[in-house]
DNA sequence: TTTATATATCGTTAAATAGTGATATAACGA
DNA sequence: TCGTTATATCACTATTTAACGATATATAAA
């Protein structure tokens, strides 16, 4: 149906919980796993496990540094699948 | 975070299921019920259900004839929908 | 080297979602 | 009117997903 890459990020977004990570990164960028379970209130497991899933729909990139792990946007990724999905709907549908 | 009205759209879109329903309407305009349930090999309750979701999440109408249901894309939403979240993100995570 | 900290992974439980068959409702045709 | 057909809704079960705490790994610091 639609591919792999768009599927895998469309099912990313539909968390509410992962929606309101990935509006985290419009404030600050980068951010590091226990940041991000605590400013949601859930446990650091339940934040890694759920950053791994954005990370793996191509929404977000991460760097190691020292023994944090920043997490950031992938945004040109997100643009680009956006677009593509955009224009599969409106290429239909007549 | 998103506003309630992206977020059921996402919440929509995440299914593989729902995605594949979408699909038909590529080719077929409007469907009823029961066409989408046998072209996506579920039973006749679930694709009314399914086809619930989509409609409450505004992907897609009805209208009843005779005793059949034709469910067909909104697509000037979906479109609508999707351009705000496409700026939304592209106003952010710089 | 020992201790402490950050993250990832694992096993389990809880909650949400999708699926089914049965049934109610509404419209059509005999 | 009565039977048939299309859909929606309901009660239930099964599957998926999210959450947690415990633990393993890696890095940093004492």
């Amino acid at each position: 149906m639609l591919d792999e890459e768009i599927h895998l990020f469309l099912k990313a977004l539909a968390s509410e919980k992962r929606q309101e990570m990935m509006f985290l990164f419009l404030e600050k960028g980068e951010i590091t796993v226990n940041e991000v379970a605590e400013r949601i209130g859930i446990g650091q497991s339940t934040a890694s496990e759920q950053l791994a899933i954005l990370k793996r729909a191509g929404i977000l990139l991460s760097r190691k540094k020292g023994k944090e792990v920043y997490y950031f946007p992938n945004k040109s990724n997100v643009m680009k699948l956006l677009q593509r999905f955009t224009s599969i709907i409106s290429d239909c549908c007549k």
